[in-house]
DNA sequence: TATCATGTTCCATATAGTGGAACAAAATTT
DNA sequence: AAATTTTGTTCCACTATATGGAACATGATA
């Protein structure tokens, strides 16, 4: 994971865009934050690029089918990134060595479960284990959120060292998503310590209204890479009890998938 | 979709790489299509770079996130890809508007669903509904596979008009994955005929053994954008019978998504 | 038809990528 | 332990590529 801070911001996102590939991928980043297909001058107007310029950046990444045109001539992320992402995240080795982990913990609560991996300050979801009896909501995988209000955040922060920690912290800019949500880097502090602990996390309702869920850390052996599973619920089924009660079985399977990822990194391929 | 050929292979892939650009996207496929971590090394005897350029060109890669380094400095695809290719997915309209419907075909089949899109000569699966009973096996959201041989991409060549599909044919390796794979042109052409006059497609095992499907074709109203659906089974619990029986369900589930699409794209937006 | 907004092409210039070679660091052999 | 090979990183003159202003299209609106 990146330590470095300069040009970088807290959400782990680049600042200054360097070199051709930089302005390109922050090109992709504006079209696929955009909650619809692009008309060239949406663009042109978020971008300060000259026309010209723009203009030849766009085809070329229509070329290279990262973005695709639809029939009124706007943009949108293409389906080459779907392709590309699917590999790498079949092929990853930490989601599939967690995986039936992820099934088990299922299995027991009934409610969905969640791997997320710690990137800068945010936390992306590499994996979800659904609720059968839940509609199928919007699918979380790929997904970034901030760390310090979600449980699998929090959970993976609190297995940070302190120095590490500070540095993370250092630039997020806390957004109150609700009222439960941590206000400032005290309370997320204090909330983290908290966790260390007991060992896990809770979120309730601190990013979304109405969800709640339990945390546990994993730590790669070599504290690489930081990350965390959940049991995430509805609060009005879920209750803290519930939460409370599932605690000890979100730990225990944040550690086997510990267990599991030093086995498998051990004879060393 | 792209009808230019000219270094376009059958495939859908780019042949000559041009440009800054094509140079850094073929490297991102070099390492998305290894199926693990990959050594400098490695990468250098893959792609016919120079040392020093390959090194600088990874470590761009590197610093937006497209790819990551572990510990041991091997390189591998970044969950950057994960988030942009999620989000580009979260919003797809087709995907959104054919989901329900979808849903709605896996509950009467109890079978696997799959929705995909033609692109050059191959599909790529956009979103699947899957069985309660079967064990959660290897996502197939995001993966390409070659139109001759899935239910899916023969639905969806059957509604390209003579010309088009001529060219998409072309340039088609045919490759044979099992004994009942179409092994040429002529093959495919007259099956494709077939499909076209009763209006539905099977791939009774011809991608790989033991995995059936009946599949519809979705025409977008413009004919710009050519999908399919499909109802995929294994062979000792999917007839023949009742792919047959299904037929009339999928062709009618496919209308329904065509229609919604019409809806929802009428009030131009 | 005239006008304005939008999208595309061109080309001299500036910039960023290139690649050979030299350097550094491991891993392996002697 | 020294020598050698294999692997990874840095440097810099050179050149291919991106740049952006302006001119050219196209299409919508008045």
């Amino acid at each position: 994971m990146d330590l470095n801070t300069e040009g970088v911001k807290a959400n782990g996102r680049r600042d200054r865009e360097t070199g051709t590939l930089g302005k390109l991928v922050a090109l992709l980043d504006l079209v696929a934050l955009a909650d619809g297909p692009m008309r060239f001058t949406d663009i042109l107007s978020l971008s300060d690029q000259p026309r010209g310029t723009l203009h030849r950046q766009l085809s070329h990444l229509v070329e290279e089918g990262l973005l695709e045109v639809d029939r009124g001539g706007r943009y949108l992320i293409g389906l080459r990134l779907l392709t590309l992402a699917s590999r790498s995240w079949a092929r990853n080795e930490f989601r599939s060595v967690a995986e039936p982990h992820l099934q088990r913990l299922h299995d027991v609560t009934c409610e969905t479960v969640h791997l997320g991996v710690l990137h800068g300050a945010e936390v992306i979801y590499l994996d979800k284990v659904e609720g059968r009896q839940s509609i199928r909501m919007y699918s979380q995988i790929g997904n970034a959120s901030p760390a310090y209000c979600t449980g699998v955040g929090k959970a993976a922060l609190s297995a940070l060292d302190d120095a590490d920690l500070a540095i993370r912290i250092a630039g997020i800019g806390f957004h109150p998503y609700t009222e439960q949500t941590l206000r400032n880097a005290g309370e997320l502090l204090s909330d983290i310590s908290e966790v260390r602990r007991r060992g896990y996390a809770f979120d309730l309702e601190e990013h979304e209204r109405g969800i709640c869920c339990v945390a546990a850390p994993i730590r790669s052996d070599d504290g690489h890479m930081l990350a965390g599973i959940s049991v995430t619920g509805p609060a009005y089924r879920v209750t803290p009890q519930s939460l409370q009660a599932w605690a000890p079985l979100v730990v225990a399977a944040a550690d086997s998938i510990m267990m599991d990822m030093r086995n498998r990194m051990g004879p060393k391929r």
